[in-house]
DNA sequence: CAGGCTAATGATAGCGCTAACAGTGCAAGC
DNA sequence: GCTTGCACTGTTAGCGCTATCATTAGCCTG
């Protein structure tokens, strides 16, 4: 009984040809695909039969007009290499499985021009929602976001003013936590080792601020200070600080602004054989799953990657039963992770 | 001059706002804003002006189903967080950039069915390309990429039979190739160690059977094996090191399916303090950067990442003039990068 | 000065789908 | 019988844009 496939050789498909080859109106077809109203039985059979056979897939640029509903959402984030953002990602994949929503990615390269260019190209295919990372944007790409009409997550970030709602943790606040983990434990020669961030790193930069006003308050400040950008991560972090304690012997701690420079700066001391956490401490930023693998446990201070992306997709979805009308902020507590490079108290 | 700012509080913008604002036709407005067709200085002036004040972003959806251009091009990969998409990504990112084509991806978990209902949604958006990840696919699946209409490139593995056009390295002959360097350095007790591959990675099992058949041609066979599952790559590389090492102290070479679980292998072996390369050997699969931080580099394949990237791009954007009219096949040359775990012949 | 050309702009008709409403047939209720 | 209600299917009118062709004014050519 089956009819043979149709070899029509290239003519796109569309709703008119499933509905002329099962006999019923276009209405119907569109009906039995969306699986929305009442069909009978035998004709949802009839239907999709023909749809199979044409090889029918619907045109949801068509459909996403007329129906004026698009199931999309937006995320602009910096950087797919960062394995940072993957996470977030994989937190907001999760959250949007089952509520027909789809994650649309676009990367930034931590450039503000570029950041606006995709968050122009995103809403003008009218997405349900847009998360995006950060708070700093450009005063276009502001504009946009808050004349766009639908919800916008700014993420990952909350020292400062969201346009609409925000979730994250508060980078100063990291730093500051970590500052004085750091001088509680007995370090007193505390060295810097980052990215270069003037242009880039707007998170990474408060986190430094927040650690420079908690060593102030200490009575400290950094005694030295390095920076690198672009290469091997892990390979940076041992150049950096072998060029910092060539530099400066006496520094007894060195903070980094990410745990994959922590994680060679790790290995680098090690082989050097100093004595980690007595001689001289660590940390790092993050709490990427990869230091699991490592000689010895890097000090770092846990993001909430994975929660900031469920949740930043549950505003979106609006799963989340607040009573707030947008405007939501959501701030998670970063956990210091002691690991072994930190002497204990 | 400046006229004030319209405040109107939200009804989403169209063509004839600005068309109304401007006192031009929407038509004209519409030239404009696509820099298409001859359109006076004066008129361009008043309608970008009009446009910006309003805060107007065109709506694409419209746009494309009147113009029948859509300037996407899916990308469908099994992993984010793999490492190695992300390389490939940037390759395509950097060739689509200045062609006016975005690339927009999609994540399968290594899961055929999931990778199918990707396809799917990305077919009907119309993309004016698609690139896909491997040749394996579901029977539905290969059955839209066909009819689709578009460019398809299935990128990193040539061992199959591609529905349109295929980028990337033979992965059996990657395996092959590492099998007779390690045999040729002189190592005979030979393990390989990696995921669990039967319902996954079809490029690790293809990597496998190609370095069993070099093995057999040389008259050798594994002496064992191990397997994982999820976790840290690094700390996997560890413990499964660690058992096998165990089981058969015997063994005097170790071949990872990835370079994560190969580095963790690796530190594990040095901090054994075992020989490496003269009592142990080891090699992983990949070429990632990261490993330039290791205390020693680890012997790996490249497997032209970037280059995959960049071809596939380039054939999704028609800027290749090969002569060939679709269903090109380009495959890589996967460089083997020795390092310092493999003994010097 | 008709005829023809170009440059700039407008009018019209869809693109392929869905929302909203309008049937149609049939069984049950009075 | 006629009404009422229900289950199903069809008709109509756009969604916001762009392709295409038509129109207008201005100017040149012979």
């Amino acid at each position: 009984m089956t009819k043979p496939p149709i070899p029509e050789p290239h003519r796109t498909l569309t709703l008119r040809d499933v509905s002329e080859a099962s006999g019923v109106s276009e209405m119907t077809v569109s009906r039995v695909l969306r699986n929305r109203g009442d069909v009978s039985e035998a004709t949802r059979e009839k239907v999709l039969e023909a749809a199979r056979r044409l090889g029918y897939v619907p045109n949801k640029i068509a459909g996403a007009l007329a129906s004026q509903r698009v199931n999309l959402v937006g995320v602009v984030i910096p950087s797919l290499s960062n394995m940072v953002f993957p996470e977030v990602m994989t937190g907001i994949s999760k959250t949007l499985e089952d509520t027909g929503l789809q994650p649309v990615v676009g990367v930034s390269n931590y450039q503000s021009e570029r950041e606006e260019q995709v968050i122009y190209e995103m809403l003008s295919w009218r997405p349900s929602g847009l998360i995006v990372a950060g708070l700093e944007h450009s005063e276009a790409a502001r504009a946009m976001l808050a004349q766009a009409g639908v919800p916008i997550v700014e993420i990952m970030d909350i020292d400062g003013t969201p346009v609409d709602s925000m979730v994250g943790i508060s980078h100063r606040r990291a730093g500051r936590k970590m500052a004085e983990a750091i001088v509680a434990a007995g370090y007193r020669k505390i060295a810097f080792l980052g990215t270069h961030m003037p242009t880039n790193d707007h998170r990474a930069r408060k986190r430094l601020e927040g650690f420079e006003e908690a060593l102030a308050a200490a009575g400290l400040s950094l005694v030295d200070r390095e920076f690198y950008s672009g290469g091997s991560a892990l390979a940076k972090g041992r150049e950096m600080t072998e060029a910092l304690l060539k530099r400066r012997p006496d520094v007894d701690f060195l903070y980094y602004s990410n745990d994959m420079i922590g994680a060679g700066g790790l290995l680098w001391c090690l082989e050097q054989g100093l004595d980690v956490p007595g001689r001289i401490g660590l940390a790092g930023f993050n709490g990427v799953e990869l230091l699991d693998g490592l000689p010895r446990r890097l000090a770092t201070m846990d993001a909430c990657r994975l929660e900031t992306g469920v949740a930043a997709a549950e505003i979106i979805a609006g799963k989340r039963h607040s009573g707030v009308i947008g405007g939501e902020v959501i701030e998670f507590e970063p956990k210091l992770q002691p690991g072994d490079t930190i002497r204990k108290v």
